[in-house]
DNA sequence: TACAGTCTAGTTGTGTACAATAAAGCTAAT
DNA sequence: ATTAGCTTTATTGTACACAACTAGACTGTA
């Protein structure tokens, strides 16, 4: 599973104490700034500098860049010398080629290598559902966010397919922080009720060990969001 | 179009002088470098020793680790402390699951914004039924391996969606190496003459601008190429 | 005021020395 | 002969100093 970081008390850099080599402290370096950038702690446009991070980190800029370099591949960062190193903007036109793509992805995950539906496969799930109802009780951006990023991974986890759970992740990093920016302007209750009713609908088909019913689910879903993404933003600009 | 160093007389060194930013730097090194993976200049397991290369291309040690960096990200190579860099194996079972991936991927190429069937494009194809022609009067393996590589370059240009576009190049040359690998034990005419078979198939459809049939195509030479693959596979293992 | 040039501060890019690590060779004891 | 432990050597990882570069502030002039 994921590890996540920011909300255990211990810092990064106590974490990066304990790795046991270079390809552990990267990973731990490069998760703690990818979450950070989707969680909007560093919305789109703002610089990193990479000296601060360093020594928030307690290490020096050699390492801490290897991880920037593989976040501006991701597409997630972009240096430049002289200037700054500087979180990508999101823009709903330029996201739309991705959206497409992960809607095909999505209908790949319940048709390529499907998992066998465990005990703990379905626990997690269940485990997915309650904390959308514990959602749905007093939702929160940060929560919304959260939820939204955890339920993407389990989900990954329906299809055995290594190179096709990469490629989703990837795009799913490129379009997860569109949906942060734009809430503030749309009525989160509402938002989260609609994400919960997904989470419902996965579930249940989960639940029968239906995957690929899951994942036409999913992919009907990541649609209607996506229209309405595009609607709100239609209405902002008028 | 693809910049190529090796066969001009051109070293590395001096197209990496004649840049003009780090970012170009960036490109040439990472092209390079990933050009002579998946030609088998470094085949599988080989070592590629950061001073060396730093030296051939006339830099230190920083801005090359930066494209090693990010071709270890891509799967091509893999750097461990105390031992080397290594160039990584190519084994057929694990890149079943990519093969898979890959034949949905080209049958997107056909569905996803597909471009417009331009002068420019047919050109272009036609001159790769010329180099196919070329070839099959004189197969070498390593011009069936250049023609393989700019050939699946171009068939990317048959969809405008750029993330398509990204991950089917990411897995294409995580997977281009395998036939050059095993090349040596087939009949290198046969594979020519069957390769060039299919550019023949796919050309026929783009000239009559039908991107969708090309696609499709594709995807079925593709299938058609690993189970031959496999086959051989289990041929040499007898 | 407008504008061109210069300077300054701050950032990433590069070079280099050294630390950490691991594999292979060597040595000596059993 | 074998094996455990040490030494050597080669390699990547890290730290740090400095170079290259950019944007903005400043200044002098038309």
């Amino acid at each position: 599973m994921t590890k996540r970081i920011s909300d255990t008390g211990i810092t990064v850099a106590e974490h990066l104490e304990a790795a046991a080599n270079a390809q552990e402290r990267f990973q731990i370096m490069y998760g703690e700034i990818r979450d950070r950038i989707c969680m909007l702690v560093y919305p789109p446009g703002s610089q990193l500098g990479e000296e601060a991070l360093a020594d928030e980190f307690g290490v020096s800029r050699s390492p801490l860049r290897k991880a920037l370099q593989v976040l501006e591949a991701d597409g997630l960062l972009r240096s430049q010398q002289g200037v700054g190193t500087l979180v990508t903007e999101v823009d709903i036109e330029e996201l739309t080629q991705v959206y497409q793509l992960r809607m095909e992805l999505n209908e790949l995950t319940g048709k390529l290598s499907p998992c066998l539906p465990t005990r703990e496969l379905k626990a997690l799930f269940s485990e997915m559902r309650k904390r959308a109802q514990d959602l749905r009780n007093t939702p929160t951006r940060a929560d919304f966010a959260r939820l939204n990023i955890d339920f993407f991974h389990a989900f990954q986890q329906l299809s055995e397919n290594q190179p096709l759970r990469d490629v989703s992740e990837k795009l799913f990093y490129q379009t997860c922080r569109i949906w942060l920016k734009l809430i503030p302007n749309m009525d989160l209750a509402k938002e989260v009720d609609i994400f919960c009713g997904e989470i419902d609908d996965i579930v249940d088909a989960v639940e029968l060990g239906d995957f690929q019913a899951a994942a036409f689910t999913r992919r009907a879903h990541l649609s209607m969001g996506f229209i309405r993404l595009k609607a709100q933003q239609d209405t902002a600009s008028h």
